[in-house]
RNA sequence: CGGGGUGUGGCGCAGUCCGGUUAGCGCACCUGCUUUGGGAGCAGGGGGUCGGAGGUUCGAAUCCUCUCACCCCGACCA
C-alpha cells in the first residue's frame, strides 16, 4: 500500500486520481480541464501509439495533418453532426491582446475576427472541405488518411486522461466508392482497435454496434469497444464510424464512376484517445498503484540492487552486467535504479508506477549466483539462477502479459449478469454493479426510460445475436435486440 | 446553471466559533553522521503574511462586506 494512497476498495475515483498523480502520468494544467501529461505518463501513450500507428499503416493507411482552427460555418453543414458539438466548442474571436495603463492584459476589441474560428472537436468538417477538392473519379478512391491531433472539447466535468477538455487521439477519416466498402472499413478499424486493447492493453473488450441515442453525431452507425474497469463501470475505449453519405452530402463531395454517372462518396471516421491510459490503469491498477501490461509499459525490468558501501555496488554491477546487456540486446526496456534511497522505498516506488518486473540483488544473491524476480501482477517473490536470468525475464514477460488479460477478462466475465426481470436490474444496477445482459425492444422510449430510472445506458449491441424467446427487461414486449446494459463513465 | 464544500510554505492539514507572544504540525526538501533484503534514525536547516480587495479595531488567518478560484454532487460528454 502506497502511503497517503486512497484505498482502492473504498473509493475507486479518488484512487485513480491519486495514481495518476502520483505514479508521475499527469497533473493539472493551469487552465480548467486541462492536463500535464508527465513523462512517464506520455511514454506510455507513446508505446500505445507506436503499436496503432503500425496497425493502421500496415492496413494501407497514411498519416497527414489537417488544421486545429476550423470555419465556424463548417461545423453547421452537418445537422447532427453541430447538434452533437455545438455546446462544447471553444471559439476563437480575436487576435490581439493589449495591455491598459495599469497593466492589465485585455483583448483588443479592434482585432475582431470576422469569421470566427473554432477549435476543432473533431475534424471530420475540415476533411472533407479538403476531400471535396482532392477527389474527382473512382480513381482517387479509396482515400484512406489519419491524423494523431489534439482536440478540444469544452467540458463541464473532467478527469485525468478521461474527460479533458483538450485531448490527444488519432481520428481516420476514409472516402469510398460503395456503402459496402465503407462499411468494410469501419468494421476492419474496429479490429484493430480490439487487438489493440486485448492483445496490448490487455484489456478485454465487447464489441458492437452503438445505439441511435449513443452514436455519433452525423454517423450512419457507430461500432465500438467497450470495457469494463476495476469498479465495474463501463469504458467507451474506441468508436468506429460508418458516416454513409452524410458528410458528402454536406460538403458536396461526389466522384465519377466508371460507367461516367456522378456519385456520392462514402465515408468512415474512427477514433481512440489518450482516454485509453486511463482505461489501462482502472483495469489493471490495484491497491499498491498501476499493473502495467508489458508489451506497452515504458520500463518492463526494473533492477534494484541493495548495497552497503562502495564496494558491494561495483560487486553487483560486476555481476549483474552482462545479464542487463542481454536484455536491451533483445530490446526488452530495462532501468538500473542505483539511487541512495533505501530498498523497501524503491519497491514501493516502483510498484506504484506498475513495473511489471523487478529485480533485487544484494549480497546474498551473488553468493548463491542467484537474483530474486519480483512480479507486479501477482505480487509475487522467487529465486532465480542467474544463468537463467534472461530467458526468465522473456518468459514471465509474456506470462504477466497474458495473465493480465485472463484476470480481467475473469472479472468482466463474473460481473457481468442475467437478469429475470426490471427489478432485479434495478437492484444488481444499485447494490452489484457491473453488465447486465438481456434483451431489449429496440425503442428509444425504453433506452431512455431506463437511464432515468436507473442511470445505466446501453453501452453495445453485441454481433452475437440470441433473441430467440427473449424478452425486453423493460417493456416485457419481444425483444428486438440482446444488449448490454451497464453505467459507464 | 442549481445544491454542498474548500482556499493557511511544494503537498496534506490544525488554528477561525470566543481577535492578542515570533502562525503551528505531518510529509516532502537541504546538510551531516549512522543505516540499507519492504516506505530508516538522530541532529541541524531553508521556505508561508494566511485566495484577493476593502472595512471594523490599539491589534485581524480569526469579525463584517464584496470578489476570485478550485473541488464534490446533478443536467452534457471520447
Amino acid at each position: 500500500m502506497s502511503k497517503n494512497t486512497t484505498i482502492q476498495k473504498e473509493n475507486f475515483s479518488s484512487w485513480y486520481t491519486d495514481i495518476v498523480t502520483k505514479a508521475g502520468l499527469a497533473d493539472y494544467g493551469p487552465v480548467k480541464g486541462t492536463m500535464v501529461i508527465m513523462p512517464y505518463g506520455f511514454e506510455l501513450w507513446d508505446l500505445v501509439k507506436n503499436v496503432l500507428d503500425k496497425m493502421i499503416k500496415e492496413t494501407g493507411h497514411v498519416n497527414a495533418y489537417f488544421p486545429i482552427f476550423i470555419p465556424k460555418s463548417y461545423l453547421a453543414k452537418e445537422a447532427e453532426h453541430i447538434d452533437g458539438f455545438a455546446k462544447e466548442c471553444a471559439v476563437v474571436t480575436h487576435t490581439r491582446l493589449k495591455s491598459d495603463h495599469n497593466g492589465d492584459i485585455n483583448v483588443d476589441p479592434s482585432s475582431r475576427l470576422e469569421e470566427e474560428v473554432i477549435v476543432r472537436p473533431t475534424s471530420e468538417t475540415i476533411i472533407w472541405s479538403m476531400y471535396k477538392k482532392w477527389i474527382q473519379s473512382y480513381r482517387d478512391l479509396p482515400l484512406l488518411i489519419n491524423q494523431w491531433a489534439n482536440v478540444v472539447r469544452w467540458e463541464m466535468r473532467t478527469r485525468l486522461f478521461l474527460r479533458t477538455s483538450e485531448f490527444l487521439w488519432q481520428e481516420g477519416h476514409t472516402a469510398h466508392a460503395t456503402a459496402e466498402e465503407a462499411e468494410e472499413e469501419t468494421l476492419k478499424i474496429l479490429d484493430l482497435y480490439k487487438c489493440l486493447a486485448e492483445d496490448y492493453l490487455a484489456m478485454p473488450v465487447l464489441t458492437g454496434l452503438k445505439t441511435e441515442a449513443e452514436k455519433f453525431a452525423g454517423a450512419k452507425k457507430t461500432y465500438c469497444i467497450e470495457a469494463m474497469m476495476g469498479d465495474k463501470k463501463a469504458l467507451q475505449a474506441g468508436t468506429s464510424h460508418n458516416l454513409g453519405q452524410n458528410f458528402a452530402k454536406a460538403f458536396g463531395v461526389t466522384f465519377q464512376n466508371d460507367k461516367n454517372e456522378e456519385e456520392l462518396v462514402f465515408a468512415t471516421s474512427w477514433g481512440v484517445s489518450t482516454r485509453l491510459v486511463g482505461a489501462i490503469i482502472m483495469t489493471h491498477g490495484d491497491e499498491n498503484g498501476l499493473r502495467l501490461p508489458p508489451k506497452i509499459a515504458p520500463i518492463q525490468v526494473v533492477v534494484v540492487p541493495i548495497f552497503k558501501d562502495e564496494d558491494q555496488k561495483k560487486a553487483i554491477k560486476s555481476f549483474i552486467m552482462n545479464q542487463i546487456q542481454d536484455l536491451k540486446n533483445e530490446n526488452i526496456r530495462i532501468y538500473e535504479d542505483w539511487s541512495d534511497r533505501r530498498p523497501g522505498s524503491k519497491f514501493n516506488h516502483w510498484e506504484l508506477k506498475g513495473v511489471p518486473i523487478r529485480i533485487e540483488i544484494g549480497q546474498r544473491d551473488i553468493l548463491n549466483e542467484e537474483l530474486v524476480l519480483y512480479r507486479r501482477d501477482k505480487n509475487e517473490k522467487s529465486n532465480i539462477k542467474i544463468d537463467d536470468f534472461v530467458n526468465i525475464v522473456k518468459k514471465t514477460l509474456r506470462d504477466i502479459q497474458t495473465n493480465l488479460f485472463l484476470e480481467a477478462k475473469n472479472f468482466q466475465v463474473k460481473n457481468t449478469h442475467n437478469v429475470k426481470n426490471f427489478d432485479e436490474f434495478k437492484t444488481v444496477i444499485e447494490n452489484e454493479g457491473g453488465f447486465i445482459k438481456c434483451g431489449w425492444d429496440g425503442t428509444s422510449e425504453t433506452e431512455s426510460r431506463i437511464k432515468e430510472l436507473t442511470k445505466a445506458t446501453i453501452r453495445v449491441i453485441p454481433f452475437e445475436q440470441d433473441i430467440d424467446q427473449l424478452k425486453c427487461i423493460y417493456s416485457n414486449k419481444k425483444a428486438k435486440y440482446e444488449v448490454i446494459f451497464a453505467k459507464a463513465y
